[in-house]
DNA sequence: AACCATTGGTTCACAATGTGAACCGTTACC
DNA sequence: GGTAACGGTTCACATTGTGAACCAATGGTT
């Protein structure tokens, strides 16, 4: 491991939840050498990536990751234009929705937007997520490039009770979604959270990242169920197009098939032709 | 210089106007050998901060960055709450107002705002600002920490046949803010640029950042010199209120009298106490 | 088709840079 | 006034970084 990735970790240390972190603390953090550590800090706060408070002698994020997240958005306008398509998400759900963004062979959070509706509800902190254990993650498996079904199952970390833990499961629950158009994780990351995605495509015409439903699970019922699966699809198109893509007809044909033959009420005789 | 700062050296290369760089021109811009180059721009990419194109091989910006970004921001909400007193100010004046924050020696552009009253305006990248050339830079002297001082004469790059070259230069304009409760540049960074800031004060009690309004430098008068002084003053405060600090309150009389002596028609007799 | 220029990427001998146990000074709490 | 926890520093030691030279692929030129 190069000494620039071991001080790079350093800021993956931070979140809302632990926005400021003193050397101990990183030392701890990190499990690494104080003198270590802090040599890393020096390079990271010279670079501007983060700055000392005065007093307290703790380390937060600097104005230097403003700045370049702002050149990654007027470059790569993700975030922004998912935004309005997640807010009518959470609305027509009531529930949280958020979007994430494949880089590599690691799903990045990129937005999320919680819904008023119920006083308890899913929140979710900034983080990447799993492949194997979310339903973006599955949801990439199933739809993004070939080789991330090998690092998926490179590291099955054992969340829940219910998190896939074999290549086997793991296809099962790709092969839903492939069947679907749309990816499902029942507590498998997060207890008590059921969570439901739909992929996003760009303008290479490929897999992009993955929109998704987070939801308190014992609110969950089909009924719930049906009306994510049409609103997720809905969203996906928005943020597809959004994002310069289009969503494959076939997915299309896919998603009417599903939503048709759960509609809870019969009102729609349309099967895929 | 270690190495990780020359790794982070590589992601200030990106901007606006360059949000795609191949390995040759990293190579070319941070001067460096290629393997080095690589290998850098290899940790820099396993730790999701730079993403490669796969068609055109070349690299940009990946998503950790909005992640930190958002992380400093429900922090620290400096940027978020400063725009819209930006906004104003940009109204109010009709060129381009901007916000920057000073972390250790250096000053970071946070956010700016265009006015569209006039066809040609100032427009800024996002970037660094000298302390020795830029109105914000010569304001964070003037009201910052004492080690600006020596920091701004470090390095006195000339970009312009009217940027301060000498120690002399910068005590004049320093004491020039200090007396106007103003800083001015006078294209001494960009050409045709004409720029005055205020500081803005956070809960620590001290100098946090500047607030600027930069014009293009043939539309300037007294008239809107003093209109934008006015409108500084009254930008300086509400940022400042934002951000959790006070505005010390012999400055607010410094400006007081700077306004009144500027005035254009008689109208403010009120004079410093 | 042979040529050259340019690109991204890789190898390996060499040495610069990173490492961590032990250390110092300060603060804060019994 | 002992001591524990903190941020920061030193120095002998070795892991890690370095860059000239190399390879392979692409694309334009003669």
């Amino acid at each position: 491991m190069s000494s620039a990735a071991k001080t790079l970790e350093l800021l993956s240390h931070f979140s809302t939840d632990r926005p400021q972190i003193g050397l101990t603390d990183f030392c701890r953090l990190a499990a690494r050498d104080k003198a270590t550590t802090y040599r890393h800090l020096q390079a990271l706060e010279s670079a501007g990536f983060i700055e000392q408070d005065a007093e307290t002698k703790r380390y937060q994020l600097g104005p230097v990751v403003l700045q370049l997240a702002q050149v990654r958005e007027s470059t790569v306008p993700r975030k922004q234009s998912a935004e309005t398509a997640l807010a009518a998400l959470a609305k027509a759900t009531g529930e949280t929705a958020h979007a994430s963004v494949l880089s590599g062979t690691t799903m990045y959070t990129l937005a999320s937007c919680e819904s008023l509706e119920h006083s308890t509800r899913a929140i979710l902190d900034v983080q990447t997520l799993p492949l194997h254990a979310t339903a973006s993650g599955i949801c990439a498996v199933a739809f993004g490039p070939d080789d991330l079904k090998v690092a998926a199952t490179q590291n099955m970390e054992k969340f829940t009770s219910t998190t896939a833990s074999s290549a086997q499961e793991l296809s099962v629950a790709v092969d839903q979604a492939r069947t679907d158009g749309f990816a499902y994780s029942n507590s498998s990351f997060e207890d008590e959270i059921y969570s439901i995605s739909a992929p996003v495509f760009d303008l290479s015409g490929g897999y992009a990242g993955s929109v998704s439903v987070a939801c308190v699970a014992t609110r969950v019922t089909e009924v719930l169920k049906a009306t994510i699966r049409q609103q997720l699809a809905t969203a996906s198109v928005e943020i597809t197009r959004n994002w310069g893509g289009t969503v494959p007809i076939d997915l299309q044909k896919t998603w009417d098939r599903t939503l048709s033959l759960h509609t809870p009420l019969t009102q729609n005789m349309k099967a895929a032709s």
